[in-house]
DNA sequence: AAGCCGTGGGG
DNA sequence: TCCCCAAGGCT
């Protein structure tokens, strides 16, 4: 590929996609500071941003209608105990998400006298705020000229003009780069182009079978010119049958249902006796109820190694995702 | 600095 | 069915 061609492209590229992004972008809760605002507060897209970590929009849309009624500002979720945020949090995954959420709503509340701080510097000092997510905050509820830079903005650097299936395993220098020359220098035309990259990449530049005819900058795709190659490497899975991660999430799973305490030994070993969630002749496990019971007979159906289960119970607690009394196990 | 950390929808 | 992977962060 020639340098002209990729000069080119990069001229044409930030206006065929922001038209495309007007056009076609979904109109989320989330999105303002962007041309048809809804006047979302800065609490409002920190909260989205957190959700939107490895956690897919159709996914997270409910859950952020629930936690923007329940606390609508920072102080609100920072007066309530971080357990509030981990059962709130429900399925979307990684709890300690979650936990980080409400530790950043703390130290709002603490040294930015409840409101969410506008800097990107001052963002990262915040719990679970790292180079994206601080980036896209400055940018999206502030209107800052910021490079944001996500899986899918990288993929669509990636394709589009260095002519690969995939970004590198992890984010380099020459990425980093790469963005920031292709940051637009108006700074409301900055924040378009961030938002509409990203929605590109989401809705037609996706990983798995690209939408390339839907694409607006498909005559300048490098990827595509060069005959769409397979990517360089396979990316490695993680593993999850069997993991401490899979005995976790079944662990939380019980917790996030109980209203009391569980105690220790039901997740460590099957009660005598008890067959199942319909089970009978289990001792008093009437306390909990069909949803308690559910998860902790898919607990015992994984058969995981007791020294697993007390590694994993451990775990739990030393993250403060769990907490222990007498009386057994809580979120 | 690879590996860990949940969950569920879609190909 | 199984496998992939999604607006990452932290250690």
């Amino acid at each position: 590929m020639s340098t002209e061609i990729t000069d080119t492209s990069r001229r044409l590229a930030p206006r065929l996609i922001e038209d495309w992004f007007l056009a076609n972008g979904r109109d989320l809760p989330w999105r303002t500071a962007l041309p048809h605002s809804s006047g979302c507060t800065p609490w409002g897209i920190m909260i989205s941003e957190f959700m939107l970590q490895q956690t897919p929009v159709i996914r997270v849309l409910p859950a952020w209608e629930a936690w923007m009624n329940r606390w609508p500002t920072p102080a609100d979720l920072a007066a309530e105990p971080a357990s509030e945020a981990v059962r709130a949090w429900g399925r979307l995954g990684y709890p300690r998400r979650a936990q980080r959420l409400h530790a950043a709503a703390v130290a709002i509340v603490e040294k930015h006298d409840g409101a969410v701080p506008d800097t990107r510097e001052a963002l990262q000092e915040l719990p679970g705020v790292g180079a994206y997510t601080s980036a896209a905050i400055a940018a999206f509820a502030f209107g800052r000229r910021e490079s944001v830079v996500d899986t899918n903005i990288r993929r669509v650097h990636a394709r589009l003009f260095s002519g690969k299936a995939l970004p590198a395993p992890s984010f380099t220098a020459a990425e980093a780069r790469l963005a920031e020359e292709l940051l637009p220098e108006d700074r409301a035309e900055s924040v378009t182009w961030n938002a509409a990259v990203m929605e590109l990449g989401a809705l037609v530049c996706t990983a798995r079978s690209p939408k390339c005819e839907e694409c607006p900058v498909a005559a300048q795709c490098a990827w595509l010119a060069a005959g769409s190659p397979e990517p360089e490497y396979t990316p490695r899975g993680q593993a999850w049958h069997g993991t401490d991660r899979q005995v976790r999430g079944a662990i939380l799973a019980v917790l996030r249902e109980a209203g009391t305490p569980v105690p220790r030994e039901l997740f460590l070993e099957r009660p005598d006796g008890w067959d199942g969630p319909a089970g009978t002749g289990s001792p008093d496990l009437s306390w909990g109820g069909s949803g308690v019971l559910h998860h902790l007979d898919a607990l015992h159906r994984l058969k995981a190694p007791a020294e697993q289960r007390e590694r994993c119970l451990a775990g739990l607690l030393k993250d403060g995702l769990a907490s222990e009394s007498d009386a057994g196990l809580t979120l």
